[in-house]
DNA sequence: ATGGCTGCAGGATGCAGA
């Protein structure tokens, strides 16, 4: 089964790319983030064309994420839980029926942070610490689950074109780095580091001073896995194509191919 | 570079992104 994450930014904006994508890549499940729409306004025939179904958590004018899925979904959430005032669209998750028991897919817009001085950064990681609790409670029920999305967050230096460049951005402080780590030291597997350990992987390009065309790059999005969807990881890829097409989106797909 | 593009809402320009 092939399982997708992408970040369209604005997926009105994006409809004939993100359709072209779709249907030559052809994942079975895709997590799209920052859809910047209302459910009312997301083109839902273009892509129940091609065969998806369609679970959304829409906002206006920005954020918002979306799954779109061939196998149907038996349950859908749209709740992170541990802040009932949050009216950040950022979260939703889809259970599905699948060969070797339940799997689970959510799809994450973590808050950017920026400017770190700001009350953004504080929310940043108080939605990361939510995150992680999430993460925690699925863990502890050893189910498979598969977290496709915009993490926000530069992990590592070789994460970056130039790090030095990021020093003073919410995606690389030491207090996101730390976050991530500990989200990532409950139990859970990065699929494309698990599949491919070199620097030089990025997954967006800034619209900005030609940073595509420079591969001035950071690598933001993943896709973590519990150790029941690790053990049935066999590739991981980013799709760097679509960063050279019109009116692109400045994030790239990450895709993973899951044995299930 | 002093954020140098871009989408969106709304109907000019400000907010948000990273």
């Amino acid at each position: 089964m092939k399982i997708a994450t992408w970040n369209i930014n604005g997926v009105r904006a994006r409809l004939e790319g993100a359709v072209q994508w779709l249907r030559d890549a052809a994942p079975d499940i895709l997590c799209f983030q920052e859809i910047k729409s209302e459910d009312t306004n997301f083109p839902r025939e273009a892509f129940g064309d091609l065969g998806y179904n369609i679970a959304l958590n829409g906002q206006k004018g920005f954020n918002g994420v979306a799954i779109l899925s061939k196998v149907p979904f038996d349950e859908v959430s749209r709740t992170l839980p541990g802040d009932d005032s949050d009216s950040h669209a950022r979260f939703i998750e889809a259970v599905f029926s699948v060969r070797s028991g339940a799997l689970r897919v959510a799809s994450l817009y973590f808050p950017n942070g920026n400017p770190p001085n700001s009350d953004k950064f504080p929310y940043k990681l108080a939605w990361m610490e939510r995150f992680a609790a999430y993460a925690k409670a699925r863990l502890a029920a050893e189910e498979m689950v598969v977290m496709g999305g915009d993490y926000n967050v530069i992990a590592e230096p070789e994460d970056a074109r130039n790090p030095a460049a990021w020093v003073s951005d919410a995606l690389f402080q030491p207090e996101t780095r730390a976050a991530y780590r500990r989200l990532l030291n409950l139990g859970l597997t990065d699929a494309f580091r698990a599949c491919h350990g070199e620097p030089g992987h990025y997954t967006f390009w800034d619209y900005q001073a030609g940073a595509w065309q420079k591969n001035n790059g950071i690598l933001i999005d993943h896709i973590l896995l519990t150790p029941l969807a690790a053990d049935r990881l066999q590739t991981a890829s980013i799709d760097k194509r679509t960063r050279g097409w019109d009116k692109p989106s400045d994030h790239v797909p990450v895709v993973i191919e899951l044995d299930v």
